[in-house]
DNA sequence: GATGAATGAGACTTCATTCAT
DNA sequence: GATGAATGAAGTCTCATTCAT
């Protein structure tokens, strides 16, 4: 916090640039989770471990510091991966578990980027099914004949409500359970009649 | 547009703290959808016709004007009092519909705001129910027979549901119909077979 | 030190202005003594118990406070009372330590003083002997024949001794007594030999 | 004059911070003792011809600043060196003349810094013997058996003495001439009677 | 005559960015 | 290529002073 310290850092080796650039854009993440696009450069300096310059060598501005690491943490690399390797012997509604509680992990990190990546101008590199739609709506899409709706169309509405109950202000108990929130998405929340009864 | 400029501005009357700090709170809420918590004061003073002194004799730092204002956003007086004009005597379905509609014109406020609130440490003085969950338990509660859950968790998935939906950034069609989320919320997606028929 | 309370003084009571100007004189002193010139309108306000306004009417800016208080502080009158009180029948050693223990006293509040009163401006009104210079000269004057200077130089020797023990800074351990100090104007700190014995 | 004038500083010569610190702190000495600690951080940037944010860099605060200044001023290493270069073979009147007149040289400065230290929280690391008391001390020694107090104690009613009449706002004709200062600090201001005629 | 809300200059401090080494 | 000292604009906040009530 003194600005009085003056250690002085050890020289980072030389990286080539795409390197660097990930590193910085590493480092970077975690610092927007914890406090916005409020971060400073000085604090990313010292999480990449080097200087506040080399930060100006591989990006232009601050800026495209936080679009590289808002587009980085958007990435739906790992979750399109950990979706493939859902079971696909199983029930569609545990499969629909397991994806939900994908969902719920990669969105209480989603959730606080949202903003910063409306600040930072990321608004959607791809706008048409981001964040996963792909993959779930492949995952539905053996089910088709089962819904009232494009597979797309569920898979969209599966990840928002995965959104909206990630969010920490909203459930102040905790996540809903991934179980509920696949019967509620299958078959609401009115209680079987008679007339509609299974 | 430069700084050097030093025109005087008419001093603005004399006003209570009170309506004083509410005059602040009407010009800064619309800078907090803009900005985010990072509205410079300069910039509220601006907005509000005042001097940046000024802010600061009703308000003893940014943060508490940020505070009041997120507060004074969230405030549910206006969502509670139209729900409760709805019309009783339509169909359940036709008053979530409406109540919905509602939610959704409500949230593409608040969606902007959770994380500035989040970062003015605004977090829900009432975390049961906050943002309008009790106006919509007690307008689902008469229909409790005809649901699974209780009507105070029907309310919270409703909203949850208009809450994600609400998002620009998830859903650039425009927002989701409210007809399509009461239907989700009541029967799901799942296509109903002869065994469920109605 | 919150900005935002906003109770209402009780409007104090009319009165002339050199009234006035002695209130808030009499408010200042201590403040200049807890925080130096850097005092604040406001805390002076708030001391008097009126409005920062109404400073303004019987003063024409801060420094005019600050240099009057500083003056009133400074003023002789209660040091010169008090040596005029002093028992003349006393040997003049004994008069002089109850002149010293005065002056110590007096000494505490004047030294935070000194600087402000530079800072103000207010560089000694009477610049000869100042301070209860004429009433420790007139105390010393029947021992004239005793003193090998002139008894305004020895007054002045005596206030510098108590001036310069009675800064807290200086003298850690706590103020010089008053008898070491009047032993050492008159005698000195050599040891007495046969050829100077007593 | 004009504070809308916007003309580049040519760029300071880099610098290891301890010698910036040090840079700043010779800058700040004589604008404390103009100002106190009144002093405004630009005019320390003006004076050490730096930027503003340059300040802190190496200091946390501006307090930093001016704690480290006082306390740079308080140094006795400039006195210690010179007392100690004084000639011992010259009788004890003239070596104490000597280390008078370089008490008083230094004093001059001393003087408006102790107020400021007081406010800056710089009050004496070492409160036993600060300032010169231990160099004094030592040139005294050798001459113990002349006096009827310990040499320490000589050394700060020496100190004293020098200190209180190098106030120019008490002594207003000049300083006290050193002579006279050791003349009453040795045999004080009793004219010698026949009884005890040396 | 007194009030206290309003002012706006200016204080301290942070920060993204530049550039000599 | 990397460093980190330096910059200066901009930010938050304080303050002496003015003035309508």
């Amino acid at each position: 916090m003194s600005a009085a310290t003056t250690e002085t850092r050890p020289r980072a080796s030389a990286m080539p640039p795409d390197e660097r650039r990930a590193a910085i854009v590493a480092a970077t993440v975690p610092l927007l989770l914890e406090h916005g696009s409020a971060v400073s450069t000085r604090q990313i300096a010292e999480a990449a471990g080097i200087a506040e310059g080399t930060i100006f060598r591989v990006f232009p501005d601050k800026q495209a510091v936080i679009a590289a690491s808002v587009e980085a943490a958007f990435e739906s690399t790992w979750f399109t991966k950990k979706v493939e390797l859902i079971d696909r012997n199983q029930p569609m509604e545990d499969q629909l578990v397991e994806a939900t509680r994908l969902l719920q992990r990669r969105f209480s990190v989603i959730w606080h980027l949202l903003p910063v990546a409306r600040e930072a101008g990321v608004l959607h590199p791809n706008p048409r099914g981001p964040l996963g739609v792909p993959a779930l709506t492949e995952l539905i899409a053996p089910y088709a004949d089962q819904l009232r709706v494009e597979p797309e169309i569920a898979a969209r509405r599966l990840r928002s409500l995965a959104l909206a109950t990630s969010n920490p202000g909203f459930e102040p108990d905790g996540p809903v359970p991934a179980e509920e929130l696949v019967s509620l998405l299958l078959d609401g929340l009115r209680r079987p009649t008679k007339r509609n009864a299974r």
